[in-house]
DNA sequence: GTGAAGGATTAGACGAGTCTAACTGAAATA
DNA sequence: TATTTCAGTTAGACTCGTCTAATCCTTCAC
């Protein structure tokens, strides 16, 4: 048996790889587990005994195809929480992560299925995280990127925001960048600032409780832009069909 | 910030305590939580460091009034987490205690109270055991009593089935000896061996998927009988209303 | 009142997870 | 290539929760 501890240590490697490619630094890992560096080291050593990374003494560590599995079991109980916190507790989007981080390792099999079910098998997080399947294969790369890597003039669909910082999260929230949302990029100034345009085009679920659903344009520091991911508008059949199955609740 | 090792401790010793009173022996709590002995001693010395137990060497130990709220929290976790399970859920009666028994330790205030609101302030957990209001106030003695301590020829309510063992819990069920259930003892033999005659008489919330909702007679061991805990049926309002509340589902 | 018997405590050890301080190696710079 | 910088590792210590083995009360039977 894994403890909690060292699932969020799978879970936060896992994520560093998806984010820059292995090998993942123990530094970073340090920083996005909230230990210091030696802990770290000696915790890789711990983890590369069991089988579940491997590791380059000074140059980083990776995942083993049975460390990806358990980091993808844990992600996948995360993701799942926080949809149905949100769809069914009422939880806004950007109260749910705290919640689901403590919860996630202490969920049984059965309570996963049960969840998951309940929801429909959904296949995004009220993030827009993509939720790991059962079978718990990576999930496929997706097309979205950063904000800040968009022309100006380009519309684009709100795809995902980082969980990762709750004043961001409140901001955004605030500024009503949510998944789902389409916004046209007017403007990306020195710094990165990046100046958009729209808003929630229609009301997803009947969330939206500050009624300001229109145009408006507004500026997003780099810090905060870069935390948005976003894809291409899809002209599906005409109609502009784009913000399915993330809906704002 | 106290561990989650040691709100079981302090919720072992509570539930000690309400079956027969303080002080509570070391072996009894070590019994409870599935530890040594000497564990259990130095544990009570922390414990009572930090002003939540008070004890006499050699004696015993009792909750301070603080210990006491924080097993009451506890107590208050587990048993909405059950009722929520289960009725939200589809997790059968006896499936519950120990998923709630991973997760009480790792909710937050704000789950709780937005589980308790779901659920309409629930008033007991599906095992029958009352739920702590919020105020953690100790919640008044009850009116129950051992199904073994009947008279032959009364007819009562069933009220508690303790939740601690999985087996027990699993032939009650099949037994249909649920919370608000009303049966008619009939004869107690040697031993403690309990015959009781009766059944759901009526379906509650749609449960009793074993379509043999009626007078059934049948004999629990005394190990068993002792578990489950009756109230007398209440003559209310001239026709008798029994189960109201305590719903199978 | 004395002596078992048995529960409780002390003594000592251990693994997990963490830290700080000191050191080492690798990579970038000049 | 030699040097500097800084990330990574080693060393050593500490807390928490746990155990086994040994010892110490208390109590109950006689
Ligand atoms: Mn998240
Ligand atoms: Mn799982
Ligand atoms: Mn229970
Ligand atoms: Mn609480």
């Amino acid at each position: 048996m894994l403890s909690d501890v060292m699932e969020d240590y799978l879970k936060a490697i896992y994520v560093l790889q998806t984010e820059s490619g292995p090998p993942v630094s123990t530094s970073a890992i340090a920083e996005r587990v909230g230990k210091t560096p030696p802990t770290v080291t000696s915790m890789l050593e711990t983890l590369e005994e069991r089988g579940l990374v491997e590791r380059e003494k000074y140059k980083g560590a990776e995942l083993t195809e049975e460390g990806r599995t358990v980091a993808l079991e844990v992600l996948r109980h995360h993701r799942l929480l926080e949809a149905y916190l949100a769809e069914r507790l009422d939880y806004s989007w950007s109260e749910v992560h705290e919640e689901a981080d403590a919860l996630e390792h202490h969920i049984s099999e059965e309570f996963e299925r049960r969840v998951a079910s309940a929801l429909g098998d959904p296949a995004v997080d009220p993030h827009g995280d993509p939720i790991p399947g059962a079978d718990l294969e990576p999930p496929a790369d997706d097309d979205t990127r950063p904000l800040t890597e968009v022309a100006v003039g380009d519309r684009v669909v709100i795809a995902r925001v980082s969980d990762r910082d709750d004043e961001e999260l409140e901001y955004l929230d605030r500024a009503g960048i949510t998944p789902g949302t389409t916004v046209e990029v007017v403007d990306i100034a020195p710094f990165g600032m990046v100046t958009v345009v729209g808003g929630p085009d229609r009301e997803p679920h009947g969330s939206d409780a500050d009624g300001d659903g229109g145009e408006r344009e507004q500026s997003l520091p780099e810090a905060i832009a870069g935390a948005v991911r976003v894809r291409p508008v899809e002209e599906v059949n005409g109609a502009a069909a784009t913000d399915a199955g993330v809906g704002g609740a």
